[in-house]
DNA sequence: CGGCTCTTTTGGTACTACCATTAAGGGGAG
DNA sequence: CTCCCCTTAATGGTAGTACCAAAAGAGCCG
């Protein structure tokens, strides 16, 4: 019942290491396929000729890399999976909270990244996908008409939205990167949805950014999206003029 | 000599990762500071009330994401470190891998980057920095001129040109982004140094958009840019006829 | 036939022992 | 007194064992 791939033994001072390395290779050369399973650590343990500690390590690293993801229990062990933005989108997001980034920079950052991919949408988003994403900005004016705002659904489907949009730019980049972005700080772009008023102004102003994206409107749509980032600056501007002079609680 | 940190033991499931959670906050929150040392595996695991073997699946997590640094022998153990760029850098490598991602992607995705960047750079730099570009431009131009062309030297010098542009724009995530773009495929702008016309083009543009910033003027300094791209391009369909019609090897 | 239980597989954890590497300190030679 | 080497202790790296917990499937019982 040995399975089909052979590992060599190792014996050198990384052999964690080395032997994720060598799983990593066999993943990456599709000698395993996703979806398919690892042999189990006891196994691999006797093809690598080695402890189930290093194993269990080189495991952890494939797991944090997201190649693989683990399930216990009978039939458990490691599954291959595809790397999704998700896994590259969150090392970066890592990397960002650790540098001093104000909301300016970040603001900034996404409006040219918005713009481009404004003209890049509507230059190659089939006319479905344009429609799509007036039907979701008209999602978004549902939930704030409905019910009381929730502001956790609402930051969820305006990340929604953004991914989407990136999307329709065709060049994964830009979909990689707003990804790592929104996953970095949503919490900024939240503070937009904190205040009724400003919510509904800013969900009024992706839909008319949908619709002239759709309409297929460049300077419109551009213009749309400087609204929202004006929106953003004053809302901030607001909020820090708050902090500066508190309310009454503290 | 307990550590001035006080984790808390775990009991759970994934104590694990619950240990790799709590180190990764407490240097989040700069409880301990980078150049700081984690304390020894073995402390660890009477302070976590735990295994070593738990220990150091957490610590080899927080290696691979690239938060510590691991040194072996008297002295050694986990020390903080500052991300790099290089972590980002080699996951967006993985992710791209995995991707279709063709070099047209990567191309458009600079050149809005490159494009953004020069407004912000004319608008906030300082003249100090701007003359500093260009004789960085008139470095690679010497190099052009002096030797045989060192393909490694020249793509070393582009890139620090890039990341010097990129740090003018005063605002960091262009900086990183820039930086994790070259470290996942600087390859593909090496090839504009392969050929030595394409090179001279290359380095001479790259001067006259240093001069155009230096001089405020962003017009010409966009116009510059866009001639790169469009050098790249043209470099990169000659570079495809001729792999589609091999020359006279293989 | 359906639901429950028991067994087996497999990851998760603890503990121990030993090796390899490294820094630091002590002792001897000059 | 100074410099070099050797010993020593601290620490990560590896092996091996034992046991626990979860999950899936087989088999039994109602």
């Amino acid at each position: 019942m040995t399975t089909q791939f052979t590992f060599t033994p190792v014996q050198i001072g990384r052999a964690g290491e080395d032997i994720a390395i060598q799983i990593e290779a066999a993943i990456l050369e599709q000698k395993i396929l996703p979806g398919g399973r690892l042999p189990s650590e006891r196994e691999l343990q006797t093809q690598f000729q080695c402890g189930r500690g290093v194993i269990r390590e080189a495991i952890g690293a494939l797991k944090q890399k997201g190649f693989i993801e683990i399930r216990k229990g009978a039939k458990g062990g490691a599954y291959i999976k595809n790397i999704d933005v998700a896994n590259v989108g969150e090392s970066l997001a890592l990397f960002l909270k650790q540098q001093q980034i104000g909301p300016d920079d970040i603001s900034e950052f996404r409006e040219t990244m918005d713009r481009t991919i404004t003209v890049l949408a509507i230059a190659r988003a089939s006319k479905a996908e344009k429609e799509g994403l007036v039907e979701d900005t008209e999602k978004l004016l549902q939930l704030l008409d409905d019910e009381e705002p929730d502001k956790d659904n609402l930051g969820k489907q305006d990340r929604i939205l953004n991914i989407r949009f990136a999307k329709m730019s065709k060049n994964p980049i830009f979909e990689w990167v707003m990804e790592a972005i929104q996953h970095g700080f949503s919490s900024y772009d939240y503070a937009l949805y904190d205040d009724h008023e400003y919510s509904r102004e800013t969900a009024e102003n992706w839909h008319a950014t949908a619709r002239h994206i759709a309409d297929n409107n460049p300077m419109k749509a551009l213009n749309s999206i400087s609204a929202h980032y004006t929106l953003l600056q004053r809302c901030m501007d607001m909020k820090k003029q708050n902090k500066e002079e508190p309310p009454e609680d503290e």
